[in-house]
DNA sequence: TACAGAACGGAATCGTTCGTTCCGTAGTAT
DNA sequence: ATACTACGGAACGAACGATTCCGTTCTGTA
């Protein structure tokens, strides 16, 4: 059931679609201000391929936005949906909601854009959601029950401001804290094992490099 | 042994050191790449006040990052300086350096300016003075042992990105999760009361509002 | 083999945003 | 009065960046 393999441009037209999308995350996670011009550069591809697809920077920012809104849902179903370990549950859902670094694309980039309604709609569900997983991991007494859905929330946001190396190594510290985070909010308090290597002071020492 | 009481001109011109080195740091803290029309409006100033003091958007910049550092190290000697319990010593550093939003002045700042040969020698002497204070907090067995001196760098790092209203606001907020960072440090693990309130909706759903 | 249209790449356009400089005033001290 | 220090804030000029435009390249179709 493949659908006719596009031919040529259509194929090219396709393709564009995803590079566009995921140079704009990786550009725009990195950078909420940065200009469109390094989403089409990172795409390698030109301007108006951009603006083919999204009317403005707005329409993107949108479009972004709203991708992380689904994703932070979709993190929050799957752990809801999860029986066994309430625990695991809880760290499931962390761990997914800092792997497809939600933050980032949504409430970094709030503030520079204007909310669409249904943006608006979808951030409340997502908010519902959370609490509903908070709610159960506190019920279940797994989750230190002085912390609440919003501290998560900002704690997620914590997790999220490190930017380190590439993308793969910025993931990897962000498992580290996170397993740091997660010892903090376990109930019975308890130290899990550190993922990962821990920074190392050339990394940190790059950071004071000028912009070049 | 007070000084002759500066007359009106002078007095003024004094007054201003302090305003805008303020308002500078307010400002940078809250967006390091701020115009500098924006201190000079917050400190009350006309723009020529603050050219007549630093030569150029990367002095005053300079000044700032320099005075974050040496509040670092002030922070770390002052630890190191005390006695008794070694676990009290090394929260007193914690939350001194959080108070003091170093992050916020050096490594948040770096990379908007050259840095000089004399702050990359302040740096080198907090990095040096931070091994101290986290070697000492292992060897006394009070913080555990797989979290480095460098973990301990961006941990500050992503306490000090928490912005969330006021000033007194975010520093209310950034004790509550330096309480939850700490809970996951301390050796043996445990849970200290949160302090101070959680965030709410409200103050969570504002950010969203377009920048007006 | 032309022809119309979709998709592009990227230069040109047009505001806007800043860092910095300049100029006219006012307060002080001699 | 005179010279000097501090200022306030307008004016200047460079840089940046969103958006528009135009010429070109492919595809599919007569």
């Amino acid at each position: 059931m493949t659908a006719t393999p596009m031919s040529g441009r259509r194929a090219q037209a396709a393709r564009n679609d995803e590079a566009i999308l995921q140079a704009a995350r990786a550009v725009f996670t990195t950078d909420p201000s940065a200009p469109i011009s390094a989403v089409s550069e990172r795409a390698g591809v030109g301007i108006s391929a951009l603006y083919r697809r999204y009317g403005s920077k707005e329409g993107l920012l949108q479009k972004l936005c709203g991708d992380g809104l689904e994703l932070y849902i979709a993190a929050s179903e799957k752990s809801l949906a999860m029986r066994g370990d309430p625990w695991e549950a809880f760290t499931t859902y962390m761990r997914d909601i800092v792997d497809a670094d939600s933050s980032s694309l949504t409430i970094a980039l709030a503030g520079t854009f204007q909310p669409t309604e249904e943006l608006y709609h979808a951030s409340a569900r997502a908010s519902q959601l959370a609490i509903e997983v908070h709610d159960r991991a506190v019920k279940a007494g797994a989750l230190r029950p002085d912390v609440t859905a919003a501290d998560i929330a900002l704690l997620f946001e914590q997790i999220a401001s490190i930017k380190l190396g590439d993308g793969q190594r910025t993931t990897e510290l962000r498992h580290r804290y996170l397993t740091l985070v997660l010892d903090s909010l376990r109930n019975p308090p308890a130290h899990q094992p550190l993922p990962g290597p821990p920074p190392t002071d050339e990394e940190l020492e790059q950071r004071w490099a000028p912009p070049s």
